[in-house]
DNA sequence: AATGAATGAGTGTTCATTCAT
DNA sequence: GATGAATGAACACTCATTCAT
């Protein structure tokens, strides 16, 4: 029924692309992508059904693509956070307050990754560098530089989302309220001590 | 999870009910709830799938009937745990090796109850005593009792079942291996750690 | 597939048969044969879905035996009536009263007639008789008697069911309101005029 | 009923709606709504399952679409015929060939309602002109004009249409042969002698 | 005789995907 | 390129019927 549909006169920015994949992602956050039509997408995105198929050749690549992206590109985000600081403690801080600054600009970004993420994760190849891999890493920075105890960086990694994410998901279904910036400080303080107490041996 | 239905008279345990419980619940852990069609269930359960529906009324709520007795026993479990013990250290103590033996005991109800929880956690009844209860109330009694500085029990409730659950998350997609059992002290460390660093306000 | 059935000798008088009939017939009646389950019937006469057959072979044998009852049985009454009078006139107007107070005596079994009709008459076999076959042979005595000008019976009978039987449906729908019983001289007068106008020969 | 909705543009009139509602409606009148599965349906108007639910939102719909249409439509046009007509007994007479008419052009229409009409009538909104209103209706002009004796204007409809209808019944079952056409005159004097009986008191 | 759990074919419906226009 | 009608396989669910107890 539309055609014209964008404003930016000429040049590509049909800008139809975008629209679906916000439309996407927010129907996805709300309601799983198995609870998720292809029309509603459509219109949602106030494209045809089958435009959609112009830009990608499934709806579960749809969802991928999203998923893949949001999660690499959060991972990218957090190497080069972690690349801006040079030890353990400023860098959990900027990460936690990247966490919490993207929950509070794109909850429905956050929440997509946060609801979706087990029917994706087993498709990302390892080679892919994911928020894990950002995490892991500056826990084996740490780990090597003698700022905490000897430990799995892994373990570590699990540690410092777990602190984020749950709290996270307890804004989500409202077991928390407001923002979740206000509680970064609280959250990288946490996680940091959570790491430090996984390297203890205990005696 | 329960499966006395039988009882008493006769020994009859046909079993039929037990049996579709336990291959939706292997099945719905594998590939979540949408993931799995009657037929399967029914298949792998070795019934037909009309018997299904002598025992739940419909799929969404043999679903749900699993989630909600897992999550609601869990909730109990907790706070039989919490009512062993009189102080803070302790309890989370045996919190953690509690979750720590449910993920290697019965992996699939563990990870059923993590990869479905978007779906059911908004049809929790608040007046429903679920593990992020039990949990939040053993904080809660810790702060009154001055063993953690001032905190929003909520937000203690978060950093433990975080630190609890990412790592079993890792377990689950292979970043970490072997049991969580050996993992649990470690654990308890970081969850009491990030709760007392909750606490703090930094100066 | 008889067994004792019916009240007279034998004094068992289990009564699970006329119950089964009974619920069947008001259910019928209520939301025509597909319309009902084997299992509300069950539930209706409070019994199990398996005691069922043993009174019937099948469903279907079910609904048909009752059909086939009431219709031939209808039939029968009618013939009796007409055997009663030696006329037209009073033959019509006893077979209108008799229509009216099975009406009003029992309104589902008449219900049950008329909305399962369709579903079954093709099964009447033709040397069965019927309440079609009983008003339309009054109709052709009446015109071998000379009573009325020459038609064809069956012309006439449809008249003379059309007249009393819409005028049931209007009841049944809520056209008309009260009983039917004090309709019948009405109904008697008009159909009675009605074959008398279909004798005629317009000129 | 209709079938405008290709209308202007193009020629196309690809006439699938039209082609499902025709199938739907015969296998109707054959063998009941129930009796007709969504797949035959299909199967007759050549067309896939799934392409029925472009046109109606479920089977259910588009039985009651169909009869509500024809039901209705119906009714429409009797109160055309009774505008043509200033008095009672052309506008009978002109009605009862308007049924017979409908009755030997379209018998499958015909059948479907006859038939089908238990299961809708009662979801006829009282708001909505039926062929009941519209006889009805010449039966209370001619009761006002003076033409008949005082009498309820749906007792008298009921006369009317069931001398039509069950006649109508009659040749659907096989009891009476040939087309109604001829019938017409003869069912007219019969309607109307017997509304006149209907309004007589007797003494 | 009676029960009611179990069956399994059949139903209406949904929906990702295709393709003629 | 875009549309949306059409497809057809898959799905959850129903229900008449059977049968071990």
């Amino acid at each position: 029924m539309r055609s014209i549909q964008t404003g930016a006169i000429g040049v590509r920015a049909t800008g139809v692309k975008p629209k679906i994949d916000r439309a996407a992602l927010e129907l996805f956050a709300a309601n799983g992508v198995d609870g998720v039509s292809i029309g509603e997408i459509a219109a949602a995105a106030g494209v045809s059904q089958g435009a959609l198929y112009r830009h990608y050749p499934s709806k579960d690549e749809l969802a991928w693509a999203l998923f893949s992206a949001a999660y690499l590109h959060t991972g990218a985000e957090l190497d080069e956070i972690a690349a801006r600081s040079p030890t353990f403690r400023p860098r959990v801080g900027a990460m936690v307050e990247h966490f919490c600054a993207l929950f509070d600009t794109d909850p429905a970004l956050f929440r997509f990754m946060l609801i979706t993420q087990h029917g994706f994760l087993p498709r990302v190849r390892p080679e892919q560098r994911t928020p894990v891999d950002a995490v892991a890493d500056i826990v084996g920075a740490a780990v090597r530089a003698g700022e905490v105890a000897d430990l799995d960086p892994l373990a570590g990694a699990a540690a410092i989302l777990g602190v984020i994410l749950q709290t996270a998901v307890f804004h989500i279904y409202g077991r928390l309220e407001g923002a979740l910036g206000p509680r970064a400080p609280g959250l990288a303080r946490a996680a940091i001590a959570a790491v430090a107490a996984l390297g203890q041996t205990r005696t």
